[in-house]
DNA sequence: AGGTGGCCCTGACGGC
DNA sequence: TGCCGTCAGGGCCACC
């Protein structure tokens, strides 16, 4: 469940580990992570050799290692995908899909994913922003994002508000945990159709999203289970500051009513029935 | 062409 | 105890 905080608390480990450092070899265990890579691992693995990283960078919730060659190692997490930083040596993990090794003996990257919905790519000239994710809107923290125009581009939508949010054209880096979050302290209903949003209510949910979000952030990520962990293999605590997302049944913190549960886009969506009523102009 | 739904993938878990 | 269905949910992609 990486949503950008998670990827954020990634990008972090990774700066302080991959940054100039030079690549001696590139190992992958399994074809399906490296999938996106059409001319395939051994091409994967060749163009990496030698090559030199520079600071890592993301936009929502991809990840990009950018090579001082201008090129860029292109990643997504997925649901279950990991970065890690492990001595040499160190036995395997069980879901290893790609190791990186240096020219150093001060440890190994490795790309860790039991579901494999995460992947690596190679993105030729991609190290300032990969063509792949030229479509995804700025994130809420990206220094260039521009809030009126991310509330203009919600409003243009027609379809209903979490839809919206999770479309990551419209604004990236929120997924289902910090959209439900973002609803509940906004006192929306995720059915609420984007065109019937006021001006100020559009900016008002993307301000709520940026603000779950930079929270999380600052408690390292939310973790439900193992995974998700920093490069180092740790936890986040966020998860004791959600409201609604799997507290289904548990009492709202706004008005004690029991926190529901309802299907949504082949998933769950959570919301408080009496804070966040199914709105008179809906789509779902 | 924007909106929508199916699919990929593995492991945990509950029911029988 | 063991098998099976369901769920978790990112993004891509086909279809309308």
């Amino acid at each position: 469940m990486p949503e950008l905080p998670e990827v954020e608390v990634v990008r972090r480990g990774l700066a302080d580990f991959t940054t100039g450092r030079t690549i001696d070899a590139v190992e992958v265990l399994h074809p399906r992570p490296v999938r996106r890579h059409l001319a395939g691992p051994d091409d994967f693995i060749a163009r990496l050799k030698g090559q030199v990283f520079t600071a890592p960078a993301r936009r929502g919730k991809y990840l990009w290692l950018p090579l001082a060659s201008g090129d860029a190692v292109l990643t997504h997490l997925g649901m279950s995908g990991q970065f890690r930083v492990q001595p040499v040596g160190a036995p395997d993990e069980a879901h290893l899909r790609v190791r990186f090794r240096f020219a150093d003996d001060l440890g190994e990257v490795r790309f860790v994913d039991q579901r494999m919905f995460g992947g690596l790519s190679y993105s030729e000239g991609g190290a300032e922003l990969p063509g792949e994710i030229a479509h995804i809107a700025r994130d809420p923290f990206d220094p260039l994002y521009d809030a009126e125009a991310a509330a203009a581009a919600l409003r243009r939508r027609k379809t209903g508000l979490k839809r919206a949010l999770l479309d990551q054209t419209v604004v990236s880096g929120i997924g289902n945990i910090y959209a439900d979050e973002a609803l509940w302290r906004a006192k929306m209903h995720y059915a609420k159709a984007t065109d019937s949003l006021k001006p100020l209510q559009a900016r008002e949910i993307l301000r709520h999203a940026h603000e779950v979000m930079a929270e999380a952030l600052g408690v390292g990520g939310t973790s439900f289970d193992a995974l998700y962990v920093n490069v180092n293999g740790e936890s986040g605590y966020f998860e004791r500051g959600l409201n609604v997302y799997g507290q289904e049944g548990s009492p709202c913190p706004r008005d004690g009513r029991p926190i529901r549960r309802e299907p949504f886009m082949n998933r769950s969506s959570f919301r408080c029935p009496r804070c966040q009523p199914v709105p008179r102009l809906a789509r779902w």
